[in-house]
DNA sequence: TAAACTTAATAACATATGTTATCGTCACAG
DNA sequence: CTGTGACGATAACATATGTTATTAAGTTTA
Protein backbone atom coordinates (compact mmCIF):
# COMPACT_ATOMS: atom_id res chain seq x y z
CA UNK A 1 0.00 0.00 0.00
CA UNK A 2 2.68 2.18 0.85
CA UNK A 3 6.21 2.68 -0.57
CA UNK A 4 8.11 3.10 2.58
CA UNK A 5 11.63 2.81 0.66
CA UNK A 6 14.45 3.26 3.19
CA UNK A 7 13.09 0.59 5.58
CA UNK A 8 15.38 -1.77 6.64
CA UNK A 9 18.08 -1.56 3.70
CA UNK A 10 20.56 0.62 4.79
CA UNK A 11 22.39 0.58 1.36
CA UNK A 12 19.64 2.46 -0.13
CA UNK A 13 20.51 5.58 1.86
CA UNK A 14 23.24 6.82 -0.30
CA UNK A 15 21.15 6.71 -2.92
CA UNK A 16 18.32 8.74 -1.37
CA UNK A 17 20.53 11.14 0.10
CA UNK A 18 21.62 12.43 -3.79
CA UNK A 19 18.14 12.93 -4.10
CA UNK A 20 17.58 15.21 -1.00
CA UNK A 21 18.83 18.45 -2.72
CA UNK A 22 15.19 18.26 -4.85
CA UNK A 23 13.23 17.93 -2.47
CA UNK A 24 10.63 20.59 -1.61
CA UNK A 25 10.14 21.45 2.12
CA UNK A 26 6.81 21.94 3.43
CA UNK A 27 5.50 23.84 6.65
CA UNK A 28 1.90 22.60 6.91
CA UNK A 29 -0.72 23.21 9.81
CA UNK A 30 -2.27 19.74 10.89
CA UNK A 31 -5.45 18.94 9.11
CA UNK A 32 -3.38 19.74 5.75
CA UNK A 33 -3.74 16.96 3.48
CA UNK A 34 -1.40 15.77 1.32
CA UNK A 35 -3.18 13.79 -1.43
CA UNK A 36 -6.60 13.23 -2.09
CA UNK A 37 -8.28 10.54 -2.44
CA UNK A 38 -9.24 9.50 -5.98
CA UNK A 39 -6.15 12.11 -6.61
CA UNK A 40 -3.47 10.88 -8.58
CA UNK A 41 0.05 10.29 -6.00
CA UNK A 42 3.00 13.37 -7.96
CA UNK A 43 5.23 12.95 -4.46
CA UNK A 44 6.80 10.84 -2.84
CA UNK A 45 6.59 12.22 0.90
CA UNK A 46 9.05 12.31 4.10
CA UNK A 47 8.07 13.26 7.37
CA UNK A 48 10.57 15.63 9.19
CA UNK A 49 8.26 16.74 12.29
CA UNK A 50 4.90 15.83 13.05
CA UNK A 51 2.65 13.27 12.19
CA UNK A 52 -0.07 11.99 9.69
CA UNK A 53 -2.66 9.19 8.80
CA UNK A 54 -3.92 7.43 5.44
CA UNK A 55 -7.59 6.92 5.20
CA UNK A 56 -10.07 5.65 2.70
CA UNK A 57 -13.93 7.28 2.75
CA UNK A 58 -17.21 5.52 2.93
CA UNK A 59 -19.91 7.60 2.66
CA UNK A 60 -18.43 10.45 4.82
CA UNK A 61 -17.29 8.33 7.76
CA UNK A 62 -13.43 7.28 7.37
CA UNK A 63 -11.81 4.81 8.24
CA UNK A 64 -7.95 5.05 9.28
CA UNK A 65 -5.35 2.65 7.63
CA UNK A 66 -2.33 3.53 8.60
CA UNK A 67 -0.49 6.56 10.70
CA UNK A 68 3.36 7.96 10.43
CA UNK A 69 5.53 9.78 12.21
CA UNK A 70 8.90 11.45 12.24
CA UNK A 71 11.64 10.09 10.08
CA UNK A 72 9.14 7.78 8.20
CA UNK A 73 8.46 8.09 4.30
CA UNK A 74 5.01 6.95 1.99
CA UNK A 75 2.80 7.40 -1.07
CA UNK A 76 0.21 6.03 -2.65
CA UNK A 77 1.82 3.21 -4.21
CA UNK A 78 -0.38 1.91 -6.99
CA UNK A 79 -1.31 5.64 -7.72
CA UNK A 80 2.65 6.69 -7.87
CA UNK A 81 3.41 3.87 -9.95
CA UNK A 82 0.76 3.12 -12.08
CA UNK A 83 -1.11 6.87 -12.16
CA UNK A 84 -4.32 5.57 -11.06
CA UNK A 85 -6.48 7.03 -8.49
CA UNK A 86 -5.00 7.25 -5.19
CA UNK A 87 -7.71 4.62 -3.05
CA UNK A 88 -6.08 6.80 0.43
CA UNK A 89 -6.36 10.34 1.53
CA UNK A 90 -2.99 11.30 3.37
CA UNK A 91 -3.57 14.40 6.05
CA UNK A 92 -1.48 15.99 8.86
CA UNK A 93 -2.43 15.20 12.14
CA UNK A 94 -0.08 17.62 13.82
CA UNK A 95 1.47 20.96 12.07
CA UNK A 96 4.15 19.24 10.67
CA UNK A 97 7.29 19.98 8.30
CA UNK A 98 7.25 17.37 5.17
CA UNK A 99 9.67 17.17 2.32
CA UNK A 100 7.85 15.94 -0.96
CA UNK A 101 10.54 14.37 -3.81
CA UNK A 102 8.60 14.83 -6.78
CA UNK A 103 7.82 11.66 -9.18
CA UNK A 104 10.35 12.19 -12.18
CA UNK A 105 13.22 12.21 -9.22
CA UNK A 106 12.21 9.03 -7.51
CA UNK A 107 11.48 7.20 -11.35
CA UNK A 108 15.58 8.67 -11.76
CA UNK A 109 15.87 6.95 -8.52
CA UNK A 110 15.03 3.74 -8.91
CA UNK A 111 16.29 4.02 -12.94
CA UNK A 112 19.74 4.19 -11.27
CA UNK A 113 19.18 1.30 -8.93
CA UNK A 114 18.03 -0.78 -11.42
CA UNK A 115 21.53 -1.18 -12.54
CA UNK A 116 22.90 -2.19 -9.28
CA UNK A 117 23.86 -5.92 -9.40
CA UNK A 118 21.08 -7.58 -6.68
CA UNK A 119 18.77 -4.81 -6.72
CA UNK A 120 16.03 -7.24 -7.93
CA UNK A 121 16.34 -9.83 -5.65
CA UNK A 122 16.73 -6.74 -2.77
CA UNK A 123 13.76 -5.22 -3.76
CA UNK A 124 11.86 -8.47 -3.97
CA UNK A 125 12.77 -8.90 -0.53
CA UNK A 126 11.73 -5.48 0.25
CA UNK A 127 8.05 -6.09 -1.69
CA UNK A 128 7.66 -9.23 0.41
CA UNK A 129 8.48 -7.65 3.45
CA UNK A 130 6.26 -4.85 3.44
CA UNK A 131 3.49 -7.17 2.12
CA UNK A 132 4.08 -9.39 5.68
CA UNK A 133 3.52 -6.37 7.78
CA UNK A 134 0.32 -5.82 5.86
CA UNK A 135 -1.18 -9.14 5.94
CA UNK A 136 -0.16 -8.77 9.62
CA UNK A 137 -2.10 -5.75 10.05
CA UNK A 138 -5.38 -7.37 8.02
CA UNK A 139 -4.93 -10.34 10.05
CA UNK A 140 -5.12 -8.34 13.56
CA UNK A 141 -7.98 -6.84 12.22
CA UNK A 142 -10.33 -10.29 11.59
CA UNK A 143 -8.75 -12.49 14.54
CA UNK A 144 -8.55 -9.58 17.13
CA UNK A 145 -11.27 -7.98 19.06
CA UNK A 146 -11.00 -4.47 19.17
CA UNK A 147 -10.15 -4.31 22.68
CA UNK A 148 -7.41 -6.72 22.04
CA UNK A 149 -6.45 -4.35 19.43
CA UNK A 150 -6.01 -1.11 21.63
CA UNK A 151 -4.04 -3.60 23.94
CA UNK A 152 -1.40 -4.17 21.32
CA UNK A 153 -1.73 -0.73 20.28
CA UNK A 154 -0.60 0.40 24.19
CA UNK A 155 1.48 -2.54 24.41
CA UNK A 156 3.90 -1.91 21.46
CA UNK A 157 2.94 1.25 19.39
CA UNK A 158 2.07 3.32 22.86
CA UNK A 159 3.46 7.06 20.93
CA UNK A 160 0.06 6.35 18.82
CA UNK A 161 -2.11 6.64 21.65
CA UNK A 162 -0.77 9.46 23.06
CA UNK A 163 -0.17 11.61 19.92
CA UNK A 164 -3.26 10.64 18.08
CA UNK A 165 -6.69 11.82 18.97
CA UNK A 166 -9.15 9.10 19.77
CA UNK A 167 -11.64 9.08 17.30
CA UNK A 168 -9.02 8.77 14.56
CA UNK A 169 -7.73 5.40 16.97
CA UNK A 170 -11.35 4.18 16.99
CA UNK A 171 -11.58 4.15 13.38
CA UNK A 172 -7.88 2.74 13.23
CA UNK A 173 -9.38 -0.19 15.44
CA UNK A 174 -12.51 -0.19 13.45
CA UNK A 175 -15.15 0.52 16.15
CA UNK A 176 -16.84 3.88 16.79
CA UNK A 177 -15.45 6.28 19.19
CA UNK A 178 -18.65 5.29 21.79
CA UNK A 179 -17.04 1.81 21.92
CA UNK A 180 -13.77 2.87 22.43
CA UNK A 181 -14.26 5.21 24.97
CA UNK A 182 -16.27 1.84 26.81
CA UNK A 183 -13.08 -0.16 25.79
CA UNK A 184 -10.48 2.29 27.71
CA UNK A 185 -13.29 2.65 30.74
CA UNK A 186 -13.29 -1.49 30.76
CA UNK A 187 -9.02 -1.60 30.83
CA UNK A 188 -9.22 1.16 33.64
CA UNK A 189 -10.95 -0.66 36.16
CA UNK A 190 -9.54 -3.73 35.52
CA UNK A 191 -6.31 -2.59 36.12
CA UNK A 192 -6.76 0.64 38.49
CA UNK A 193 -3.04 2.33 38.77
CA UNK A 194 -2.61 4.35 42.35
CA UNK B 1 0.27 -11.94 -0.08
CA UNK B 2 0.18 -14.41 -3.06
CA UNK B 3 2.84 -13.98 -5.81
CA UNK B 4 0.57 -14.41 -8.26
CA UNK B 5 3.44 -14.17 -11.46
CA UNK B 6 1.93 -14.10 -14.79
CA UNK B 7 -0.75 -11.79 -14.36
CA UNK B 8 -1.53 -9.65 -16.27
CA UNK B 9 2.00 -9.11 -18.24
CA UNK B 10 2.11 -11.43 -21.36
CA UNK B 11 5.67 -10.68 -21.88
CA UNK B 12 6.36 -12.68 -19.15
CA UNK B 13 5.09 -15.46 -20.60
CA UNK B 14 8.09 -17.12 -22.80
CA UNK B 15 10.01 -16.84 -19.54
CA UNK B 16 8.00 -18.74 -17.88
CA UNK B 17 7.38 -21.68 -20.48
CA UNK B 18 11.06 -22.65 -20.45
CA UNK B 19 10.50 -23.33 -17.42
CA UNK B 20 7.62 -25.91 -17.70
CA UNK B 21 10.05 -28.38 -18.09
CA UNK B 22 11.17 -28.40 -14.37
CA UNK B 23 7.73 -28.57 -12.81
CA UNK B 24 6.98 -31.64 -10.74
CA UNK B 25 3.64 -32.92 -12.05
CA UNK B 26 1.59 -33.72 -8.73
CA UNK B 27 -2.37 -35.25 -8.34
CA UNK B 28 -3.72 -35.05 -4.94
CA UNK B 29 -7.46 -35.47 -3.75
CA UNK B 30 -9.32 -32.60 -1.88
CA UNK B 31 -8.00 -31.23 1.50
CA UNK B 32 -4.29 -32.14 0.84
CA UNK B 33 -2.34 -29.53 2.29
CA UNK B 34 -0.12 -28.10 -0.03
CA UNK B 35 2.00 -25.55 2.19
CA UNK B 36 1.82 -25.84 5.77
CA UNK B 37 1.44 -22.31 8.34
CA UNK B 38 4.92 -22.31 10.19
CA UNK B 39 6.28 -23.75 7.31
CA UNK B 40 8.78 -22.11 4.52
CA UNK B 41 7.48 -22.38 1.18
CA UNK B 42 9.30 -24.16 -1.35
CA UNK B 43 7.71 -24.39 -4.74
CA UNK B 44 5.47 -22.00 -6.55
CA UNK B 45 2.22 -23.62 -7.18
CA UNK B 46 0.20 -23.46 -10.57
CA UNK B 47 -3.30 -25.06 -10.63
CA UNK B 48 -3.88 -27.17 -14.03
CA UNK B 49 -7.89 -28.73 -12.28
CA UNK B 50 -9.16 -27.96 -9.46
CA UNK B 51 -9.43 -25.41 -7.10
CA UNK B 52 -7.22 -24.47 -3.19
CA UNK B 53 -7.72 -21.75 -0.54
CA UNK B 54 -5.35 -20.24 1.60
CA UNK B 55 -6.15 -19.74 5.28
CA UNK B 56 -4.25 -18.89 8.85
CA UNK B 57 -5.49 -20.77 12.00
CA UNK B 58 -6.55 -18.97 14.59
CA UNK B 59 -7.16 -21.39 17.81
CA UNK B 60 -8.42 -24.00 15.89
CA UNK B 61 -10.99 -21.87 13.68
CA UNK B 62 -9.36 -20.89 10.35
CA UNK B 63 -10.58 -17.78 8.47
CA UNK B 64 -10.05 -17.94 4.56
CA UNK B 65 -8.16 -14.95 2.79
CA UNK B 66 -8.37 -16.05 -0.84
CA UNK B 67 -9.39 -19.15 -3.04
CA UNK B 68 -7.61 -20.16 -6.41
CA UNK B 69 -8.58 -22.24 -9.37
CA UNK B 70 -7.84 -23.23 -13.00
CA UNK B 71 -4.45 -21.37 -14.51
CA UNK B 72 -3.67 -19.71 -11.78
CA UNK B 73 -0.38 -19.36 -9.92
CA UNK B 74 0.66 -18.62 -6.09
CA UNK B 75 3.14 -19.00 -3.19
CA UNK B 76 3.39 -17.46 0.12
CA UNK B 77 5.24 -14.79 -1.20
CA UNK B 78 7.23 -13.55 1.92
CA UNK B 79 8.20 -17.12 2.87
CA UNK B 80 9.49 -17.87 -0.61
CA UNK B 81 11.45 -15.03 -0.81
CA UNK B 82 12.70 -14.59 2.55
CA UNK B 83 12.95 -17.88 3.63
CA UNK B 84 10.55 -17.36 6.72
CA UNK B 85 7.57 -19.32 8.11
CA UNK B 86 4.96 -19.17 5.94
CA UNK B 87 1.69 -16.65 7.48
CA UNK B 88 -0.73 -19.05 5.24
CA UNK B 89 -1.71 -22.82 4.67
CA UNK B 90 -2.80 -23.80 1.22
CA UNK B 91 -5.05 -26.44 1.18
CA UNK B 92 -6.80 -28.07 -1.90
CA UNK B 93 -10.89 -27.98 -2.23
CA UNK B 94 -11.15 -30.56 -4.66
CA UNK B 95 -9.64 -33.25 -5.96
CA UNK B 96 -6.77 -31.24 -8.54
CA UNK B 97 -3.83 -31.77 -10.28
CA UNK B 98 -1.45 -29.24 -9.77
CA UNK B 99 2.42 -27.95 -10.73
CA UNK B 100 5.01 -27.18 -8.52
CA UNK B 101 8.39 -25.35 -9.66
CA UNK B 102 10.72 -25.61 -7.13
CA UNK B 103 12.43 -22.07 -5.68
CA UNK B 104 16.00 -22.70 -7.24
CA UNK B 105 14.20 -22.81 -10.47
CA UNK B 106 12.08 -19.57 -9.91
CA UNK B 107 15.27 -17.81 -8.69
CA UNK B 108 16.73 -18.43 -11.69
CA UNK B 109 13.76 -17.09 -13.51
CA UNK B 110 13.56 -14.25 -12.05
CA UNK B 111 17.63 -13.86 -12.32
CA UNK B 112 17.23 -14.00 -16.02
CA UNK B 113 14.47 -11.73 -15.86
CA UNK B 114 16.47 -8.94 -14.52
CA UNK B 115 18.37 -8.60 -16.72
CA UNK B 116 15.74 -7.60 -19.01
CA UNK B 117 15.38 -3.92 -19.62
CA UNK B 118 12.32 -2.39 -18.33
CA UNK B 119 12.30 -5.36 -15.80
CA UNK B 120 12.58 -3.50 -12.77
CA UNK B 121 9.49 -0.75 -13.87
CA UNK B 122 7.92 -3.57 -15.07
CA UNK B 123 7.66 -5.21 -11.65
CA UNK B 124 7.27 -2.14 -10.00
CA UNK B 125 3.56 -2.14 -11.74
CA UNK B 126 2.79 -5.73 -10.71
CA UNK B 127 3.35 -5.41 -7.00
CA UNK B 128 1.78 -2.21 -6.74
CA UNK B 129 -1.57 -3.78 -8.67
CA UNK B 130 -1.44 -6.53 -6.42
CA UNK B 131 -0.96 -4.44 -3.82
CA UNK B 132 -4.39 -2.92 -5.11
CA UNK B 133 -5.49 -6.03 -5.11
CA UNK B 134 -5.09 -6.82 -1.74
CA UNK B 135 -6.08 -3.53 -0.64
CA UNK B 136 -9.26 -4.07 -1.70
CA UNK B 137 -10.06 -6.74 -0.57
CA UNK B 138 -9.17 -5.56 2.98
CA UNK B 139 -11.20 -2.52 2.00
CA UNK B 140 -14.58 -4.53 1.50
CA UNK B 141 -13.88 -6.37 4.30
CA UNK B 142 -13.45 -2.91 6.55
CA UNK B 143 -16.51 -1.05 5.30
CA UNK B 144 -19.03 -3.87 3.86
CA UNK B 145 -21.13 -5.93 5.65
CA UNK B 146 -21.16 -9.38 5.22
CA UNK B 147 -24.58 -9.34 3.82
CA UNK B 148 -23.30 -6.90 0.93
CA UNK B 149 -19.65 -9.16 0.51
CA UNK B 150 -21.94 -11.83 -0.28
CA UNK B 151 -23.57 -9.99 -2.72
CA UNK B 152 -20.47 -9.09 -3.95
CA UNK B 153 -19.45 -12.56 -4.66
CA UNK B 154 -22.35 -13.65 -6.25
CA UNK B 155 -22.50 -10.87 -8.65
CA UNK B 156 -18.74 -11.12 -9.29
CA UNK B 157 -17.50 -14.29 -8.55
CA UNK B 158 -20.28 -16.96 -8.66
CA UNK B 159 -17.83 -19.67 -9.24
CA UNK B 160 -16.75 -19.49 -6.01
CA UNK B 161 -20.35 -19.60 -4.68
CA UNK B 162 -20.87 -22.42 -6.75
CA UNK B 163 -17.87 -24.81 -6.28
CA UNK B 164 -16.85 -24.02 -2.85
CA UNK B 165 -18.51 -25.28 0.22
CA UNK B 166 -20.17 -23.24 2.67
CA UNK B 167 -18.57 -22.95 5.40
CA UNK B 168 -15.20 -22.19 3.84
CA UNK B 169 -17.30 -18.86 2.12
CA UNK B 170 -18.09 -18.09 5.66
CA UNK B 171 -14.90 -18.35 6.79
CA UNK B 172 -13.97 -15.75 4.30
CA UNK B 173 -17.00 -13.62 4.67
CA UNK B 174 -15.76 -13.27 7.91
CA UNK B 175 -19.09 -14.63 9.58
CA UNK B 176 -20.22 -17.90 11.53
CA UNK B 177 -21.79 -20.36 9.39
CA UNK B 178 -24.99 -20.15 11.09
CA UNK B 179 -24.90 -16.25 10.17
CA UNK B 180 -24.25 -17.29 6.60
CA UNK B 181 -27.16 -19.31 6.52
CA UNK B 182 -29.64 -16.48 7.77
CA UNK B 183 -27.97 -14.05 5.20
CA UNK B 184 -28.51 -16.69 2.46
CA UNK B 185 -32.42 -16.86 3.72
CA UNK B 186 -32.95 -13.26 3.63
CA UNK B 187 -31.81 -12.76 -0.03
CA UNK B 188 -33.88 -15.90 -1.35
CA UNK B 189 -37.02 -14.24 0.97
CA UNK B 190 -36.04 -11.11 -0.62
CA UNK B 191 -36.68 -12.03 -4.35
CA UNK B 192 -38.05 -15.01 -4.65
CA UNK B 193 -37.47 -17.03 -8.12
CA UNK B 194 -40.10 -19.24 -9.42
C1' DT C 1 -13.13 37.09 28.09
C1' DA C 2 -16.73 34.99 25.18
C1' DA C 3 -17.96 32.12 21.49
C1' DA C 4 -17.16 28.28 18.78
C1' DC C 5 -15.16 24.07 18.16
C1' DT C 6 -12.89 19.72 19.35
C1' DT C 7 -12.47 16.01 22.17
C1' DA C 8 -14.08 12.63 25.31
C1' DA C 9 -17.31 10.05 28.67
C1' DT C 10 -21.62 8.08 29.53
C1' DA C 11 -26.54 6.38 29.31
C1' DA C 12 -30.33 4.25 26.80
C1' DC C 13 -31.73 1.78 23.28
C1' DA C 14 -31.47 -0.94 18.79
C1' DT C 15 -29.27 -4.30 15.99
C1' DA C 16 -25.92 -7.48 14.18
C1' DT C 17 -23.63 -11.36 15.01
C1' DG C 18 -21.86 -15.33 17.74
C1' DT C 19 -22.80 -19.79 20.21
C1' DT C 20 -24.95 -23.94 21.01
C1' DA C 21 -28.06 -27.33 19.94
C1' DT C 22 -31.17 -29.91 16.95
C1' DC C 23 -32.60 -31.70 12.72
C1' DG C 24 -32.56 -33.17 7.77
C1' DT C 25 -30.23 -34.36 3.57
C1' DC C 26 -26.82 -36.40 0.97
C1' DA C 27 -22.67 -39.07 -0.30
C1' DC C 28 -19.96 -42.84 0.47
C1' DA C 29 -17.48 -46.79 2.69
C1' DG C 30 -18.38 -51.07 4.75
C1' DC D 1 -28.78 -51.53 2.65
C1' DT D 2 -26.78 -49.18 6.66
C1' DG D 3 -23.81 -46.44 9.53
C1' DT D 4 -20.96 -42.46 9.50
C1' DG D 5 -19.57 -38.07 8.44
C1' DA D 6 -19.90 -33.71 5.84
C1' DC D 7 -22.89 -30.13 4.84
C1' DG D 8 -26.52 -26.95 5.60
C1' DA D 9 -30.96 -24.75 7.81
C1' DT D 10 -33.09 -23.09 11.77
C1' DA D 11 -34.35 -21.76 16.62
C1' DA D 12 -33.18 -19.79 21.11
C1' DC D 13 -30.39 -17.27 23.58
C1' DA D 14 -26.21 -14.34 24.79
C1' DT D 15 -23.13 -10.69 23.70
C1' DA D 16 -20.72 -7.17 21.21
C1' DT D 17 -21.16 -3.17 18.96
C1' DG D 18 -23.58 0.75 16.68
C1' DT D 19 -26.54 4.98 17.08
C1' DT D 20 -28.22 8.95 19.15
C1' DA D 21 -28.33 12.19 22.64
C1' DT D 22 -26.47 14.62 26.62
C1' DT D 23 -22.94 16.57 29.30
C1' DA D 24 -18.56 18.44 30.23
C1' DA D 25 -13.77 19.70 29.85
C1' DG D 26 -10.20 21.60 26.98
C1' DT D 27 -8.58 24.57 22.85
C1' DT D 28 -8.63 27.80 19.58
C1' DT D 29 -10.13 32.05 17.68
C1' DA D 30 -12.24 36.42 17.45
Amino acid sequence: MIFHFRDKFPQLQAFWDKYLPFQQRLQVPAKTILLNEGAVSKNYIFIEKGCVRAFFNNNGDDKTVQFFFENEGLTSFDSFVNNVPSMLTVETLEPSVVYLLPKPYVLQLTEELSREPEFVQMMLRMFAQRQTHYMEEFFSFIRDTPERRYQNLLDKRPHIVQRVPQHYIASYLGVSTVHLSRIKSKLTKGSPHF
